[in-house]
DNA sequence: ATCGTATACATTGTATACAATGATGATTAA
DNA sequence: TTAATCATCATTGTATACAATGTATACGAT
């Protein structure tokens, strides 16, 4: 077998730079990427900046239009989109997980959603916010189902750039949280799915509110 | 504005081809593609390649390995994950399409099944199918999200490979159909939802049987 | 001054040239 | 023979060169 030159180093670069840059908002929405001037400003050449494109736009980051490359504007209507999406997958996640997931993880997740939670009492308000996302990015890995993970994590992508994973409050949301892990402990995955997707469909519809804030 | 020379024809073309040569089996699951020979089969040079090789690996036909780009090989496990996937997307599809579809396309549906059934029963195989295609991806547009149309879309392209979409006879799904259409005549979203995913797994548990006939 | 035409410019998609590097096989040392 | 070394090759990622084409600007005719 083959393992050849060039690992594609640059290829992530432009990648990650780009996505920082638009995350930044140094690139703003709807603004038509110039492939030169960003590969100048990187500091790589159109080659493997252009094939970063092809991935950033599988990541909803850019969209190819009539007039080039450009910067996806996240409307509200789009962001509604992508959590909708979410929620079904993540609902999955929960399903899958259940019959897989082994009691010490269980346990570690009730803990850290309480300690996470007492912190959050306490002021810290980051805690939480970590927390919730350990949790779904472990019950992902968990269910071990490929398309998932991929759909999943490009749907994901944005949420760095919008923290909508925690527009409700951990009073609202600590419950909901403890109710799908015993879900999980009792091994009903339908009860499991159901209470996940209804904990973040209950939060889809703040997605207007919340957003007319960040809006450019 | 602007919009410039070349507008990707190169790029599809070689996407277009590389499908087809995967879908043919001409080239092999796990082969692993070794760019100048394929670039030079079709007629294009690497750099278009290049990309049309992102996009596949978008639409899970290739991947991505230690050692180089290889052709996705469809274990019944991958099968099963993409249909696991597939159905909470049909599910929210119909979900999203159930307050927005209109009577006329209900009744359109409906008699396009019925119809379609009594094909099936005088030996006509193929047609029962083809409404099923029609039905879902129409449910897919009208429900009007673009995040799940991609995703449902890229889960999609395999269908068309391994003709899984219909692995129950008429005989069992029918019935189905026409109780999601009746959910969605009485705007009941929750059970549309409800009914379209449980007619999807059921499917899944059938991969593998069916998949075994077909392997490579 | 206004309109049309042509010329220059910017930007893109594509092809090719190049350097790096793992694999392969030949050659030699024991 | 076997093991080790080295040179060649295949293949990759990347940079650059090139041709096509839309956009804008300058210029001239009316």
């Amino acid at each position: 077998m083959s393992r050849k030159a060039g690992n594609g180093y640059l290829e992530k670069k432009a990648y990650n730079e780009i996505k920082k840059m638009i995350l930044n908002n140094e690139l703003k929405p709807d603004e038509t990427i110039i492939q030169d001037q960003i590969a100048q400003k990187i500091g790589v050449s159109r080659t493997p900046l252009r094939r970063a494109l092809a991935e950033l736009e599988r990541d909803y980051l850019v969209e190819t239009t009539s007039n080039g490359i450009v910067v996806r504007r996240f409307s509200d209507e789009f962001l509604r989109s992508v959590w909708e999406v979410r929620a079904v997958l993540e609902g999955l996640s929960s399903r899958l997980a259940t019959p897989l997931i082994d009691e010490p993880m269980i346990s570690y997740f009730k803990t850290l959603f309480e300690s996470a939670y007492r912190k959050w009492e306490s002021g810290e308000s980051e805690a939480y916010k970590k927390a919730d996302e350990i949790f779904h990015r472990k019950l992902m890995e968990i269910a071990g189902n490929i398309v998932l993970h991929r759909s999943l994590e490009s749907t994901q992508v944005l949420n760095i750039a919008f923290d909508l994973g925690l527009v409700r409050s951990p009073e609202e949301t600590y419950t909901e949280h403890m109710d799908i892990l015993e879900a999980m402990e009792s091994r009903d995955a339908d009860k499991a799915e159901k209470l996940m997707l209804e904990h973040i469909r209950n939060s889809t519809h703040l997605i207007n509110v919340k957003y007319s804030i960040i809006k450019d």
